[in-house]
DNA sequence: GATTATTTACTCGGATAGGATGTGTCCGAGTGGCTTAGG
DNA sequence: CCTAAGCCACTCGGACACATCCTATCCGAGTAAATAATC
């Protein structure tokens, strides 16, 4: 039942995406490198990512990954949603219409009361995610730096050329 | 990422126990086949139940399954968690501390906003299971009963006398 | 008739397979930049 | 020197294995009731 692990990697990713500067891209296999994954199946993360119009691909020689939209528009709620396939957390089958004691499924209109505190924690669950967008992130993370990672960062960077179109 | 199945069933069968007389118990095979559950895997769920101190088992000949404790002391997140072997949602294995450009951990205090952002969405999805109680599943599926269930329910079990220790 | 030992039927619990989903890897199609030949 | 064509290196994307967890099933250990034997 846990999120899968490419959610935490996804959600990196996207802030990583966002840091840079605008019109910038970096190739899927370098960003895989700078947070120290698997390179293959972390790319399988972000087409998940482009196909949900999150992330967009440039292609080419010099190709890499953008942001496919302003930070703004980009909450953690679409972020997880689309790495976990659009899925809810909980899904109501309708046991009370099964069984010997089951009436007509005409009597059943409204959804039963177990089915209506899971939805409503999963609804919870979602306003939550939807509250941060990317550029919150963006925001809190440029406040409260650690110690000596944005140096190390830019000089991995340029020594790697691994961002493009600056 | 989907929640187990199991969740709902034994969300349904901890209502259903929850709605039998003081005393009372019934077969872990009576309660699954009233749902219309295959009984072979319905009784693991049941033993999660036991093992977690929300259910209690009554063996021998005319034994059965029963709330270990008082309605109003079993909420709902106590039984998916228990179904769910106390996992969170989300998962943090700092991969901020992995990649090249990574500092020591000692620099790793607090937990990164992307965690934080998580655990509240987790904290609160908690909160709102948290709150209700199978006491109060109880009182709303009392008020709002399906056409004939609760009778057919009845005859139900004294044909099939699944009820035992009334 | 009451008591006790035995049988018996029925319960839960764990050991054991099968299937779906998450995880991990690889290679090919396609693109844009670089090289090079020509004007 | 400038232009244009061709080559090449590099990119993403999908096809292909492996592992883990969820799902499903069965059978055995153990217990309490029912039964039978005894006093």
């Amino acid at each position: 039942m846990q999120l899968s692990e490419t959610v935490e990697w996804g959600l990196h990713a996207c802030l990583a995406l966002a840091m840079m500067p605008e019109g910038a891209r970096i190739p899927a296999h370098a960003l895989a490198e700078y947070h120290g994954l698997k390179p293959s199946y972390f790319s399988k993360a972000m087409q998940k990512l482009v196909a949900a119009g999150i992330v967009r691909s440039i292609e080419g020689r010099s190709g890499g990954l953008a942001l496919a939209r302003p930070a703004d528009d980009v909450s953690v709620l679409h972020i997880v949603m689309a790495l976990e396939d659009q899925k809810t957390l909980f899904r109501c089958t309708e046991i009370r219409q099964k069984g010997p004691c089951a009436a007509a499924p005409k009597h059943y209109t409204a959804p039963c009361n177990i089915a209506r505190v899971m939805h409503k924690a999963d609804a919870e669950w979602r306003r939550v995610l939807a509250e941060t967008s990317l550029a919150d992130l963006r925001k809190s993370a440029v406040a409260e730096p650690i110690f000596g990672v944005n140096e190390a960062t830019q000089a991995w960077l340029s020594e790697t050329g691994a961002l493009r179109g600056v």
